[in-house]
DNA sequence: TTCAGATAGTTGCATATGCAACAAATGCCA
DNA sequence: TGGCATTTGTTGCATATGCAACTATCTGAA
């Protein structure tokens, strides 16, 4: 609990300092870049970046309030919504990533060895599946 | 960052429907108890529990309002205060613990093996070291 | 001694989160 | 077919967090 929290103030504060936005916001535009339709229902989004509905409901709102991402009627399904990355979303998150990536070296990368961030990515894995 | 998330969910979710208060109280609490005065400045103990001190504030409001701790005028440094303990707290802090044992043990302990257990300690400790 | 700067703690404001209630659409099954 | 439970997403409310400004005290150096 404590590494997570130290690591992730540090991450946020580098963002913070470079004027970029938090860390959710990168979360939700890469999952969006990442299919070649650039958008997902939201439910879909959801899961992947872990966030309950009525949260992501409102985050979703602070990022079409800034034009990065923007919400299509559905026509499968008309209770629902496509979330759609705009030109806008994709030239920030090109623009976050060097910082970003910059961030996770020198905060947790620097401080592993190849093997040992192996060992960590396998004891962690555990907690995120099923409770088997 | 997500095994975190997933594990706190589920901590945080047991004690929740055991009726009990979140994590942060507990965190708290038992910094106090060890102390064999009970006590610590303000300060000191927000350092330990790495909350930031407008937050520690009032997280000590709610406590003190549910008397699980009292503040006492420091006379050493009269900016200050000292935070006391207080037999309900130290009461809770006892109720508290077996449901947080079990969550432990369940949702973390129960997927390491002793060594496995070991080695994520020596890594997580690396993050939480001053910055080097 | 006195005064500038640092430290301890609180408060106001904006924002983020969790929970419960809700509306709308869907799906199941009797 | 009709109706009830489920799913999708939004909203209101209470609470939690981060940031900046503030008060009060302490420290150190001219």
């Amino acid at each position: 609990m404590r590494a997570q929290q130290t690591l992730l103030e540090r991450v946020e504060g580098d963002l913070k300092r470079a004027g970029l936005p938090p860390l959710g916001w990168y979360d939700v535009l890469l999952e969006l870049s990442r299919r070649d339709t650039g958008r997902l229902r939201q439910f879909e989004l959801g899961d992947k970046v872990l966030l309950s509905k009525h949260n992501l409901s409102r985050l979703l709102d602070r990022l079409e309030n800034e034009q990065l991402i923007s919400r299509q009627a559905c026509e499968e399904d008309r209770r629902g919504a496509h979330v759609v990355i705009t030109r806008q979303g994709r030239t920030l998150l090109k623009k976050m990533w060097p910082v970003y990536e910059r961030a996770i070296g020198e905060h947790f990368g620097r401080l592993l060895s190849g093997q040992e961030a192996m060992v960590l990515a396998n004891l962690m894995q555990r907690f995120t599946e099923k409770p088997a």
